[in-house]
DNA sequence: ATGAAAGCGCTAACAG
DNA sequence: CTGTTAGCGCTTTCAT
């Protein structure tokens, strides 16, 4: 019984309202030219009905989803360490929300989970893709690209700075495939400057560096930062992490064993930063009188509750999701490639570095 | 140019094969009946041309659309100060992917965002939603019953005890709205009972409890497990706190200033337990040596991270999640309720409370 | 400004 | 076993 009494149509809605099927969907979609009291009368009877759209019917005419997928892999599960993508997830899923654009959340943990991401996103199910492609040895970007649907990516991606090196390819470049690549990104190198410098600017000399891992491009970057400003201060000041507090514990251990000295450092981010801090407890110095902590993130739950308080590089996630969501929709809005118009006019989006700030609190 | 050749359909798959679309169609479903070598060429045709099922046009006819709603409500965010959600997530995504169904996440932080996912879900866009729904005084169980879409939840929905008092005959309601509530959750309240025998067993007398937010029937079944052990020990011993580190820092502070000879505490997850930790390094009390504690949830990367690391009550959150989908994607695959086989045959799933198990550390 | 009609790509009877 | 034939519900020319 009631067995779903097969929503309403818009032959419904238009028999309801005395008119044709072709004004109701002009109504629906709010296009011009619809006399008042017709759609007023149209509108009262959708009302009334209740009904919705057949969104299934409509992407078969329309060849629209309004659907974003979001693809994020999680090899290490690091992912789940911290909240850094549910962040991120909240600022995508805000802006597709406003764009009544709906979340397909891809998660991948292997290579056969990659092969059907690929299929997925060539499948033409979604308008677009938001990507995390963390690791430098992806695979992800590569299915992407062959996949031709609208991308922009979370971070930097590792494999190529922006368009590639000159993709052998047949003519110049067919299909889109040389479209640059968009990513949003903070401002990781500069805000990793600013970090270390805050450091020299209090007085430490001795600074060192927990990287984290070096296969993805925010580290690397934000170590790129710290070099810039300590230049060769010698490599046994860096030792590398993996963004967890664990390896930041033994980072630190293994920093104070080659420089026993030591009086400041820099963790890639505020999981290392924190291990850090355990382990100066632990050899008995003090932050920051001893030793001088700043981190990288500013993961409230993490930064504000270390003890002491961690001084860290903010960098705001859901913003960045945001943004990235906002990119990709008003790429779709656009001449997508192939219908070129004159010139590279109408330009896809551009990447987006997003700046940081110091944040300070105890720690250094 | 190359402006998207149109992916290939059903027609030219037929065309290429030399065989109808009925064909074709069968083989891409794996339908029987269709003679070997007429199926190898249909299939060389479909690898040849790239084919993928134009999904909108499928659903329009089946009124599948192997799509999934997870609804997340995150009115404290608390949502992303643990790895909570991201791990039920992660075993949602696995158990859907394996059923080749997607996710589509609906994340709601207000009034407004629920009269989106109410029409979203009424809309017949998925074939069934996942629902978080933490609160008692959630709006979202109502809009979802309205939705009359098939749903599980994430946790016992506090505003009507499932399937408890004994599920009156269908007559008095009408379009399965008395459908028995299905959910997922974890054994809280016996747990926590485990937990506070272990208290007791080891020789602890003065147990304080640091209580979630009783707005959610997981802390409110943790204090009940509580109170099934310690009896009326006192409403002295217990304290309200808020699933956050700080509010267990708060708590525990309280607890002390009521009973100073507190022995032992049990709070109500990880997190606060984390608090109550540093409250006591803070007071100078130590762990397990004066005060014993115990969290819940077996949040590794508090649990383990913590000084001492935590004895804790270990809820598997990841198969949460896939149980969840699963119940769901069992119940699609049944008759619906309205095509009703006599009796309650075929009767849909029916809710999950796992099991939980303690595990033992160093702080108790 | 409105309506009529032609599909979008696919599945599901129904024939053969 | 395979092909033919209707639509699924909607948008979109094209007339009117």
């Amino acid at each position: 019984m009631s067995e779903t009494a097969s929503r309403p149509t818009l032959e419904a809605v238009a028999a309801r309202a005395g008119v044709s099927r072709a004004t109701v969907s002009r109504v629906v979609n709010g296009a011009e030219g619809v006399r008042k009291p017709l759609a007023e009368r149209v509108r009262r009877a959708v009302a009334e009905l209740g009904y919705v759209p057949n969104q299934a019917a409509r992407s078969l005419v329309t060849k629209r989803h309004d659907a974003v997928a979001v693809v994020i892999a999680e090899p290490e599960t690091r992912v789940f360490a911290d909240p850094f993508f549910a962040l991120q997830l909240r600022g995508i899923s805000k802006e597709l929300t406003a764009h009544d654009a709906q979340l397909v959340l891809l998660l991948t943990e292997g290579r056969e989970d990659h092969a059907r991401v690929g299929r997925y996103l060539a499948g033409g199910h979604v308008d677009g893709a938001l990507v995390f492609s963390l690791h430098l040895d992806d695979p992800l970007p590569g299915l992407i690209r062959r996949a031709e649907v609208p991308t922009v990516f979370g971070g930097r991606p590792g494999w190529s700075d922006g368009p590639q090196p000159g993709a052998p390819g047949r003519e110049p470049d067919p299909a889109g495939a040389g479209r640059a690549v968009v990513y949003v990104d903070s401002d990781n190198r500069g805000g990793a400057r600013e970090a270390v410098r805050h450091l020299l600017r209090t007085g430490r000399t001795r600074i060192g560096h927990i990287a984290g891992p070096l296969d993805q491009t925010s580290a690397v970057d934000r170590l790129d930062g710290f070099r810039d400003v300590m230049g060769d201060a010698g490599p046994e000041l860096i030792v590398q992490g993996d963004f967890t507090p664990a390896g930041g514990e033994r980072a630190l251990r293994e920093l104070l064993d080659r420089r026993p000295d030591l009086d400041a450092v820099f963790a890639a981010n505020d999981l290392a930063a924190s291990g850090a801090l355990r382990a100066l407890r632990e050899r008995g110095l003090r932050v920051p009188e001893d030793v001088a902590v700043v981190g990288f993130d500013d993961m409230l739950p993490v930064a504000e509750q270390t003890d002491p308080p961690l001084t860290t590089v903010r960098q705001d996630i859901e913003e960045m999701g945001r943004l990235m969501a906002r990119l990709l929709l008003r790429g779709l809005d656009r001449p997508q490639p192939g219908e070129h118009t004159g010139e590279d006019a109408g330009d896809g989006p551009r990447s987006v570095v997003l700046p940081t700030t110091l944040v300070r609190r105890a720690s250094a």
